[in-house]
DNA sequence: TACATATAAGACAAAAAGATCCTAAACTCT
DNA sequence: AGAGTTTAGGATCTTTTTGTCTTATATGTA
C-alpha cells in the first residue's frame, strides 16, 4: 500500500511523462519531415506499446499531433506548428491543470481570501511552474534532442 | 479511465495532503498543550477517519508526531519540536522525494551530464520547491491557523 | 480490387492508491 | 481488577491508474 511502501509520487502521471516524451520525439522527427509509427515511437521512448497508443489517441484528440492510418502512416506534427506546442498543452490534455492551478492541500475552498496554511508558500512555486510550462515549446526540446544535447531513453 | 476522463494529477498524493493538514492541526493544538484524538482530527481536517488513522501511524513511525493510547489519548507534538518539523519531512514520509529530487519525465538515467530534454527547465522549479519544503516549518503554518489567517476545511 | 500495414476504439486485466473494518494492545478511571 | 476509550495493525474492499488484447477502420501499393 501507498502508505506502507516507500511511494514515489511524481510531478506528472506516468501517462503524462510518456506523452511529453512521445511528443518531443515526434516533433524531432517532424522537423526532419518524418512520420513516426507507434512501434518505433514506443521503442524510442521506452514505453509500453499499447499504452502509448492510448496516450497518442488523446494527443490526436487534443490536436497536439495528427495521425495517418495505413502503411507509411503514424504520428506527425506540422512543421510550422511545432514551436506553438507548449508543455502546458500536453500536461493539460493528460493530467489536467490541478498541478499548477489547484490548492497544494487539495482544498476546494482555498483562495487568496480564505487561504489554506500553505497557500502563499505554494503560490510562487505554482506560478513559476505554470509560467515554465506555458512558455516552453516542444520546438526547443526537440532541437536539443536532435543535436544530441539531451536524451529520452531510460 | 485516467486518459479518458479529465484527470487531476495533483502536486501531492491524497494521503500526503491529509498528512500535511493533520500535522498542522495537531501542531496548533500542541502549541496550546492539547492532545488531539483521531476522530476530532479527521473531523477538523475533513478526512476519512480510518484512512487518517493509517496516515497518522506513518507519521508516528517517522517521529513527526507521537501518540498516546487509551482515554485522553491521541496525537501530539512536543512544543519545542514544532518549529523543527518541516514540510519536507512530511512529504518525504508519505510521498517520497521524487517530486523534488527525481527527473520530470521519470527517466532513471537523467542527470546533468545526460539530461532529459526538460532537465534544465525543471531544475529551478524543483530546487525552489525543495527549498520551500525544507525551510517551511509547521510552526509558522500552525500559528497562521491559530489566529484565523488560514483555514483547513473543504 | 485484394492485401498488407497502420491507427482507432472498446473490452479486459493487473497493480497501486484510497478507504474501510475488525481485533489486539495500551491506557485511564472507577 | 474491571470497564470503557483510544491507538496499532492486519485483512479486506473499492476506485483509479497503468497496461494488454482483440476487432474495426483507414490507407498505400501491387
Amino acid at each position: 500500500m501507498a502508505i506502507f511502501t516507500a511511494k514515489q509520487h511524481t510531478m506528472f502521471s506516468k501517462a503524462c511523462e510518456y506523452a511529453i516524451r512521445a511528443t518531443i520525439y515526434v516533433a524531432m522527427r517532424s522537423l526532419q519531415d518524418q512520420c513516426t509509427n507507434l512501434k518505433a515511437l514506443a521503442e524510442e521512448i521506452g514505453s509500453p506499446v499499447a499504452f502509448t497508443a492510448k496516450i497518442m489517441q488523446q494527443l490526436v484528440k487534443h490536436n497536439i499531433v495528427y495521425s495517418v492510418m495505413g502503411p507509411t502512416g503514424g504520428f506527425q506534427i506540422e512543421k510550422r506548428r511545432v514551436h506553438k506546442i507548449k508543455l502546458s498543452m500536453i500536461v493539460n490534455a493528460i493530467d489536467g491543470d490541478a498541478i499548477y492551478q489547484g490548492c497544494g492541500l487539495g482544498l476546494e475552498a482555498c483562495n487568496a481570501l480564505e487561504p489554506c496554511p500553505v497557500h502563499d508558500k505554494f503560490a510562487k512555486i505554482r506560478d513559476d511552474l505554470k509560467q515554465m510550462l506555458e512558455t516552453t515549446s516542444i520546438y526547443e526540446l526537440a532541437t536539443g534532442l536532435e543535436v544530441g544535447m539531451t536524451y529520452l531513453k531510460r
